[in-house]
RNA sequence: GGGCGCGUAGCUCAGCGGUAGAGCACUGCCUUGACAUGGCAGGGGUCACAGGUUCAAACCCUGUCGCGCCCA
């Protein structure tokens, strides 16, 4: 016997460990299934599960499922990633609690002490994601620092090294000061910030470099930088300014003279068309830099203080504008603190000209938060450029395809775009860079340092002593190689030939770049096939109010939190139901709590199935049933087969919720259970019988279209109705339609006409006010014989949900207090005497009438322009035609019934 | 500034060329023997706005307004 409600945590607990125990998630590389893949996004290894991870793993968890009922060899990967930067981060912030700076231990001990908090902590995520019901092959999981996956790192920059797509550069990186690493360009946020613009004012000089009193101005919201400035640009068709160029200024408190140039760059719109140029610190001002061959002087250090080592010897000391010792005075500050030393100084000699209130974008560090400076530095870059030509094309040719499309653009726009990717990054957590250098400075790029070694000896002619680069790649370098990393390459494994490409990669948009981006390009050069053929993209979880979550705010949603309250099922079943294509979905613990409801539901609809000895009947074939409502049901669930499969088709997980639902709740408990109440608690016989093993059937396919979304309520009920042992559920064949056998049509007409007349029957009575207790005759008028056979038939279920005590066939006048209904060929009379009052019906009539002249206009005046009847499609007049011929005859009834009431 | 997306019932959203829908919320009735975590019935919408295409527009096109995101 089921228990009064469902046990989500006992259910969750066991049901889990038995899947586990059994094996059921592993994916079988020997077996002779046609293969289905899909590879999870690994998450940080010492994170936790967010809403975006339930999301994310529900919805991959859902297709996984779903193709493992289906008779596919699943595998679904799953893994961690080290997580660079975020990693680092939280160990050393561990060591400054101890006072502890990670220079201090050095990167031996550093490295070892992130080790020990992966042990620690690294199993948290992948437990949570058990907690969830995720259902990927344990027994296969990676971690990006695994062995394994740090050969295919090392195998990758060794083979794009060669090819020449990764290389060494010096340029402008975007550098974060506090941890004292470059960033991608992808890693950096802009974040509109209020600030200033500075209006400086350069004095010019005269043909032997004196200042005069003329002077330029120029607009800057960076003041601090105009020690580095090696030029001033101005628009080469800027009429003001065209007699300047090829000018010199005198740079206020260095001293220095620098050109003005003519470059576009320069916008005449903006400030006052005059830009100072400073490379070293501004990626257009780089640019600009090169073009007219500037130097590029270097006055921000890796912590983004002042430094005037490369200014030093070119400092002249001018009355009145410059001055050695102020800028020697200078030398150390943080980057605030100089700016504000540097415009006090500059407005206590007059060469501050104004300064006004600007919002701008400043460059954050995604991760930290750090002020982002560009530097000058060397590091290694990857060609992404070369790299992203196939990727396109790939995706243009629809070899891999987004779901939905439209999102093809952004990724687009993007790898055409595409910029050198800095993959170097100066931390110590991470893939080691396999470079090694010689004494004078030479590359030696190899698998290891046995390698790189055998390479200098070579190239020296002698044994020398090499030193690794000491840094490491980008996260997203290892993370880009998963989709073949961890099925072995580069070694030739069964898996990587049977699950690659994989089939779908179910992601978030906030991560195209970052990751799908990378996996495509990495994918296509090594291994010449794209890494995934759909990419299904989803959006954000967001709070109820539709904001961002996020640590300050303080909304975040711990899926755990929500798991122990509502269970896994209500939570999975919320994720799906609210996953449109593509759009950011709002959760909360009562948009879960709602959808727990329909957990209970479907629990007590079986439970009450249980209390009426429905059981499955062994070798049941639902072709041999005979009653209509056998047929009907059958029918019904051939078509919500159909919709689940084509809704998990298209991944429209919200289309395969709703079509659980409706069918569930408004099929299943509201009438095929209602009906069959009468008839179940009836004569025992061949009859019941049938309904009973139909009943089971149903509910029993019903259970396998939900387990992919609710496994573990589903797999309790499949196991107590005796369906299968333990956790078989998991491993259930997905239903087929195909159930409802011949005169299906016939019997879906007979339920249709009995569930409308029910229908009604109750609203006239509710209309009336009618207590549900009163019982009232109902006497047919005009009825076909097969509609009195259908309501002799359906007696019992009238009795129940249309409170008709009698039924009888009317042919005399109309009985004193009495509504009228049409329906169909027939009208139905209840009598009500006491209760219906002639006005009132009359009214009731009237305005239905009213109802269906409107409706009738509605087509006929369709039908009464030439042009429609001409052009429509014919299907559409037909049904119009048919629309009017029925209002019409339902308005003759109704006039009919009104003329009875005198 | 460029691109993408969104504006449909109080809320969350589906529908994307042929009679405006769902869930939740709301109102009324119902302690009927699966479920009050329930049942039954009901109210509620110039489908952001303005043009256009079409026999027919929430749906296609153009523009406007508002909101969001991404890229400069």
């Amino acid at each position: 016997m089921l228990d009064k409600s469902f046990d989500a945590a006992a259910s969750e607990q066991r049901q889990y460990a038995q899947w586990e125990a059994d094996g059921r998630f592993a994916a079988h590389p020997e077996s002779n299934k046609r293969p289905f893949s899909i590879m999870m996004p690994p998450p940080n290894v010492t994170g936790t599960l967010h809403a975006g991870h339930a999301l994310d793993n529900t919805l991959q968890d859902v297709l996984v499922r779903w193709r493992r009922m289906e008779g596919r060899d699943a595998l679904w990967q799953p893994g961690t990633d080290h997580a660079g930067i975020a990693t680092q981060m939280v160990v050393e912030r561990q060591l400054a609690k101890d006072g502890i700076d990670r220079k201090q231990i050095g990167r031996d001990a550093f490295i070892e002490r992130v080790w020990q908090w992966k042990a620690q902590s690294g199993d948290t995520i992948t437990r949570q994601l058990r907690r969830l019901g995720a259902s990927p092959d344990w027994s296969r999981e990676r971690f990006t620092m695994d062995e394994g996956l740090s050969e295919a790192v090392r195998t990758v920059f060794v083979r794009l090294f060669r090819e020449g797509l990764i290389y060494r550069d010096r340029r402008l990186v975007n550098w974060d000061p506090e941890f004292g690493s470059a960033l991608s360009d992808i890693e950096v946020e802009n974040r509109e910030t209020r600030g200033s613009m500075w209006y400086l004012r350069y004095p010019l000089a005269d043909s032997a470099g004196r200042p005069t009193d003329e002077t330029i101005t120029v607009a800057t919201t960076r003041p601090e930088t105009m020690l580095g400035d090696s030029a001033v640009a101005v628009h080469p068709e800027d009429d003001r300014y065209a007699a300047l160029v090829g000018r010199h200024v005198v740079l206020p408190l260095t001293g220095r003279l620098i050109p003005i140039v003519a470059d576009a760059y320069s916008d005449p719109e903006k400030g006052t068309g005059a830009v100072k140029i400073t490379p070293a610190h501004d990626f257009n001002d780089f640019e600009v830099g090169r073009r007219h061959d500037l130097p590029m002087p270097t006055i921000l250090d890796a912590q983004a203080k002042l430094t005037i080592a490369e200014i030093e010897s070119d400092l002249v000391e001018i009355d009145g504008l410059s001055s050695r010792d102020f800028v020697t005075g200078i030398d150390g500050q943080p980057r605030e603190a100089a700016r504000r030393a540097i415009v006090a100084e500059l407005e206590r000699l007059g060469w501050l000209e104004r300064v006004e209130p600007h919002t701008l974008q400043v460059p954050h560090a995604e991760r930290g938060g750090a002020i982002v400076e560009p530097r000058l530095t060397t590091q290694w870059y990857c060609d992404a450029a070369t790299l992203a030509k196939p990727a396109i094309e790939a995706v243009e040719q629809g070899r891999t395809v987004f779901v939905p499309r439209s999102w093809e653009n952004t990724f687009f726009a993007w790898m055409r775009d595409i910029k050198p990717w800095c993959i170097s990054r100066q931390l110590w957590w991470g893939h080691r860079i396999p470079a090694w250098y010689g004494p004078d400075g030479h590359v030696f790029v190899a698998l290891d340092a046995a390698e790189a070694q055998a390479q200098a000896r070579v190239h020296y002619g002698t044994e020398t002593a090499l030193e690794q680069d000491p840094d490491v790649l980008d996260t997203w370098f290892s993370s880009g190689l998963w989709p073949f990393s961890t099925l072995g390459w580069p070694r030739k494994t069964p898996e990587f030939e049977r699950y690659y490409p994989t089939d779908v990669l179910v992601t978030g948009f906030d991560i195209i770049f970052f990751w799908v981006a990378r996996m495509m390009m990495f994918g296509l050069h090594i291994t010449g096939e794209v890494p995934f053929r759909t990419v299904c993209m989803h959006g954000l979880v967001r709070d109820e109010q539709g904001r961002k979550m996020s640590k300050s705010l303080g909304n975040g949603l711990d899926p755990i939190t929500l798991i122990d309250e509502f269970g896994a099922d209500a939570l999975r079943f919320t994720i799906c139901a609210l996953t449109g294509p593509g759009r950011d979905i709002k959760l909360g613990p009562s948009r879960v709590k709602e959808y727990r409801s329909f957990v209970t539901k479907l629990w007590n609809a079986a439970r009450f199935c249980e209390m009426n000895a429905v059981a499955p009947v062994p070798g049941f074939d639902p072709a041999t049933a005979t009653q209509p409502i056998s047929h009907w049901i059958l029918s019904e669930t051939d078509r919500v087969i159909a919709e689940a499969t084509a809704a998990l088709e298209a991944f429209r997980f919200d289309e395969y919720a709703a079509s659980l639902y409706r069918f569930t709740w408004n099929v299943f408990c509201d009438w095929l259970l209602e009906l069959a109440k009468p008839l179940l608690a009836g004569e025992a016989g061949a009859a019941q019988d049938e309904l009973r093993a139909v009943i089971a059937h149903v509910l029993g396919t019903l259970l396998r279209l939900m387990q992919p979304v609710m496994p573990f309520v589903t797999e309790t009920l499949w196991e107590s109705f005796g369906f299968g042992g333990s956790g078989t559920l998991a491993a259930a064949d997905w239903p087929q339609p195909g159930l409802a056998p011949a005169g299906a049509a016939e019997a879906r007409e007979e339920i249709d006409w009995l569930t409308r007349l029910i229908g009604e029957l109750r609203a006239l009575r509710t209309e009336m006010g009618v207590a549900p207790s009163v019982l009232a005759p109902l006497l047919l008028r005009d009825a076909a014989p097969r509609t009195l056979a259908r309501a002799e038939r359906w007696s019992e279920a009238l009795r129940r949900m249309g409170r008709v005590c009698e039924i009888a066939v009317l042919g005399g006048s109309l009985p004193k207090g009495a509504a009228q209904l049409v329906l169909d060929e027939a009208t139905l009379v209840i009598p009500l005497e006491g209760i219906v009052d002639l006005e009132a019906e009359r009214a009731r009539l009237g305005k239905e009438r009213a109802r269906l002249v409107a409706e009738r206009e509605k087509s006929q005046r369709k039908l009464d322009n030439p042009d429609f009847v001409a052009r429509a499609k014919p299907e559409v007049v037909e049904e119009n035609r048919d629309r009017v011929a029925g209002w019409s005859a339902d308005i003759e009834r109704l006039d009919a019934a009104l003329s009875r009431l005198g």
